[in-house]
DNA sequence: ATTCGTTTGTGAATGTGAACACAAGCTTTA
DNA sequence: TAAAGCTTGTGTTCACATTCACAAACGAAT
């Protein structure tokens, strides 16, 4: 399905809203209106109409929104209607964190894949993932693998190997590593940089 | 010091700023241009002008920047010229690899104490930080942190200890917990949930 | 059937950050 | 000193996300 030209911003909301809509789901909740679906997230109502009208019209005046049928209409905005799964690179303190978060699978993702370019630990089995050595990327496009997750120290090692994750196919990457990575336009990076975020808080202490 | 309102985004970038400064320092440079500057984070140039134009005129025209007095500007204008202190609430999977990131000391930052629910893990030590009791967090105003960074499983228990935080004279929180947190205006809380950043790739795959 | 209270969807207004273009300032060279 | 070549700082323009306000749609109650 293709969409007019949508804002990040909007498709960053787009996981919180489900995430809410899967918590008011496990409650037993079938109905919700744009006001309690948005304080749930930290947002207005309008902003959630906004952001839904962006895509069709998923409501009903006066009643609100079907939880269900708004789970299943935002995967598959999303694309995560089928499972999406990943390659972990990089099974050091943060990566193996990773490796163990349980929040993916709400979101249909799964970490089917881990790399780590260090001998000892290449073959070993971290939360029933396998770790592989990091020169065989190759078959990552065979084995339909398009997300990747770069948890490596950084600098130059990283670049090296988004270069090779690109060459394989690779569509999208979310990089841990604190640097700048440079892809082909149609590859996807998100950065998360927690020294940055971190070192930005203490600006707005008054 | 005090500047007229600044957009969050200029802040966010003002780490990357002098994460490339320093960088830049240790590789022997005394003067950097725009340019330079811009490639090495992936902005344009007049977007680094732009940004320190808001805070003064620091370079030089025809130079650029004196690298070592910009580093001491940005540090300045992020109120991290001394050492700032940071709480680790959570010593799970993920709490234990952000004590054993190395990417805090660029930017003066120091975990400095780390709190857990668990009795097994109250009293043991993690790279130099003694883990304490999470339900002793009244000491954190006296020991000069402001800054808590959550890693808590999330949901109920996440807003819980948040509430106390903010009693505590908590100024900052960085939140990896999967959830939106409530506090008064005077503290600042940044988000970081991984899933939904993953989550959001696959939207941009043709 | 009609009224009332509620909630959605969206065009328009507002606000804000990014992008641009260029004058002014500095260094170097002659 | 003058001219040439860079680079900075910033007023202006542009693009777009947020915010607002309200008509339309629906359910419930009488």
């Amino acid at each position: 399905m293709r969409y007019a030209r949508i804002s990040d911003q909007t498709i960053r909301r787009l996981p919180k809203y489900l995430r809410a809509l899967l918590y008011a789901s496990g409650q037993g909740q079938d109905e919700i209106s744009s006001k309690d679906l948005a304080d749930q997230i930290g947002v207005h109502s309008w902003q959630v109409r906004k952001d839904f009208s962006f895509f069709g019209e998923f409501g009903t005046p006066g009643v609100g929104y079907n939880v269900l049928a708004l789970v299943k209409e935002i995967k598959k905005i999303l694309r995560l209607s089928e499972v999406r799964k990943a390659a972990l690179i990089g099974v050091g303190n943060l990566g193996s964190a990773v490796l163990a978060y349980p929040g993916f699978s709400q979101y249909n993702l799964k970490i089917a894949a881990a790399f780590d370019s260090d001998p000892a630990k290449v073959g070993q089995h971290i939360m029933d993932v396998k770790v592989e050595d990091v020169r065989k990327l190759s078959g990552l496009a065979r084995r339909g693998i398009q997300l990747a997750i770069l948890a490596v120290p950084g600098g130059d090692v990283a670049q090296g190997i988004v270069d090779q994750l690109v060459e394989v196919g690779i569509k999208g990457i979310l990089n841990f590593s604190a640097c700048h990575l440079v892809v082909p336009a149609k590859v996807r990076v998100t950065n998360i940089d927690i020294a940055i975020d971190l070192a930005s808080l203490p600006y707005y202490m008054r």
